[in-house]
RNA sequence: GGCCCGGUCGCCUAGUGGUCCAGGGCGCUUCCCUUUCAAGGAAGAGGUCAGGGGUUCGAAUCCCCUCCGGGCUACCA
């Protein structure tokens, strides 16, 4: 059992693709299967520098891992198709020995006009075959001198059929397909040509890729017939859509794994969140690990229509997997959302309070930032609840300091009775009085709990946070 | 326009002829818990299973038509 995943380097690594692709990596890993990693780069103008690095990065950082690729090597290198180029040339030619293709010397001029014409026609635009009764003699020699491409001689009847693994039956008359390009003027194969060739020649028992290949799949078959290749089993998989039921794409925000990775999601949680999209285990569990998956996940399960990416749901499902991290897993994986200066000690103490209370990796930073600057700016209102005035509220902040100052250990479980006490005494609710403590102490109304909040701040800190406040309000400070 | 693929609550989906006056999750509403916010618990709103015809004792499930959506229609993948 071979798999592969072969993604074009024309930008980021795509939140559509790694879906497809971890679809693939389960076929292959339930199975004890091999995965290939194939880089289609035959289009020379849609590169984009460092995509082959983004590709690598995005993959690791999922824990998507494979046996043959580019930099690792494998019997049938090299696996990235702009190196392999004589080998589809040769191809070529072979079709073109068989019948099975054919010389076309069309400029792109002639073709635009052709197009135009057929459009202005309201008729179907596609070519019109004018190369392809060139004698093959005489083709032949003008190749060698004139600029050309191939192109597949399609036949004019027959049906052309898979039974594809989501969608079942699939079939296509070759009169409705087009004499593709199959290699182009500069030499390179077109996608049509390079796919065939190399899932044929590295071995590739099962195709699996997005449903927007469904409509090359009759060229393929006429490609895999001429060269006499058994055609593998397919599986077209349907597309991650976006709000607009449209594909996903750039249009719809960034969709690039990277993005997704500074925002702070977990990648257990975004492959947890997209195997859902377009494959249900039909059971009601939906917390799956990458083993889980590889265990339950099933070829048969796939749906056979679209699912538009929810960040809701994203979002949820990140949540779910922030708060099954161990503290000390919580911690490591902040390290790269919160500042390098701030003290890991307290990081690590203020984490299980913090735990639950975030969507994402990002969220910690504005929880916390109390614990590490004396910068924590807030207005004076803010510290006076409803039922108060700022008179009140500094005798409280006052009686506050008293009760908090000879406790010992400063400790949640020994803050908490004498401040509760100090509420009943002062006629506040409880809500109120750690409402305005909480704004002394971290200058924001919502945080992780005030007794903890206070046992991580430390008593001299705190104290001094609740004097400030109490200044702020008898107008010492402004 | 042509070819192909789809169409179950706002969203992800379960469902493969009866146990479905359609189940779960996200989101939303209300309540409980509660030092805030979350998390957790409970309850609830939300679907004429795209529409119309069949087949059948019986259809979300099978067939046909229509409508709607999407993909492809490049010397792009």
């Amino acid at each position: 059992m071979r798999l592969r995943f072969a993604p074009s380097p024309t930008g980021a690594l795509h939140i559509g693709s790694v879906r497809t692709t971890i679809y693939n990596y389960l076929f292959a890993r339930q199975r004890d299967g091999a995965l290939i990693l194939r880089i289609e780069d035959t289009d020379q103008d849609r590169l984009v520098a460092g995509a082959i690095d983004s590709i690598y990065d995005g993959l690791h950082w999922l824990g998507i891992t494979w046996n043959e690729g580019p930099q690792e090597g494998g019997p049938h290198a090299p696996y990235v198709q702009s190196e392999r180029l004589p080998l589809y040339q040769r191809h070529a030619q072979e079709l073109i020995d068989k019948g099975a293709a054919y010389y076309c010397f069309c400029s792109k001029e002639r073709l635009a006009a052709l197009r135009a014409e057929q459009e202005a026609r309201h008729e179907l635009t596609r070519y019109d075959r004018h190369c392809r009764n060139i004698p093959p003699d005489e083709a032949a020699e003008r190749a060698k001198t004139e600029p050309h491409v191939i192109r597949l001689k399609v036949p004019d009847e027959g049906t052309l059929a898979i039974e594809d693994l989501v969608h079942g039956h699939i079939e296509w008359q070759a009169s409705t397909i087009e004499d593709q390009v199959i290699l182009k003027s500069d030499g390179f194969p077109t996608y049509h040509l390079a796919v065939v060739i190399d899932d044929h020649e590295m071995g590739i028992t099962h195709i699996m890729r997005g449903e927007e290949w469904m409509a090359s799949v009759p060229k393929h078959l006429l490609i895999y017939r001429a060269f006499g290749w058994d055609v593998p089993p397919m599986a077209h998989v349907p597309s991650v859509l976006g709000p607009d039921g449209k594909k996903l794409s750039k249009r719809h925000g960034s969709t690039a794994v990277s993005q997704f990775r500074d925002d702070g999601y977990l990648p257990e949680a975004l492959i947890n969140y997209l195997a859902l999209i377009g494959w249900s285990p039909g059971t009601e569990d939906e917390i799956f690990s990458m083993d889980d998956l590889i265990r339950v996940w099933k070829i048969e399960q796939v749906q056979s229509a679209g699912g538009k990416w929810d960040k809701d749901r994203l979002d949820y499902f990140n949540g779910v997997w922030i708060r099954k991290l161990s503290v000390d897993e919580l911690v490591r994986r902040l390290e790269p959302f919160v500042p390098a200066e701030w003290d890991r000690e307290v990081l690590r103490k203020i984490a299980p309070h913090i735990q639950e209370r975030m969507k994402t990796l990002k969220d910690a930073q504005d929880q916390i930032r109390f614990l590490f600057t004396d910068d924590i700016g807030y207005d004076r209102s803010a510290l006076i609840p409803k039922k108060s005035n700022a008179m009140t509220t500094t005798e409280a902040l006052a009686r506050a300091r008293a009760v908090l100052s000879p406790l010992e250990p400063f400790i949640a479980t020994v803050i908490e009775p004498p401040l509760v006490s100090l509420a009943a005494e002062l006629n506040w609710s409880k809500k109120d009085l750690a409402g305005t403590i909480r704004m002394a102490i971290t200058g924001r109304q919502v945080g992780p709990p005030l007794y903890q909040s206070l046992e991580v701040l430390g008593k001299e800190k705190s104290l001094r946070r609740i004097e400030a406040a109490q200044d702020m309000l008898a107008g010492v400070r402004a």
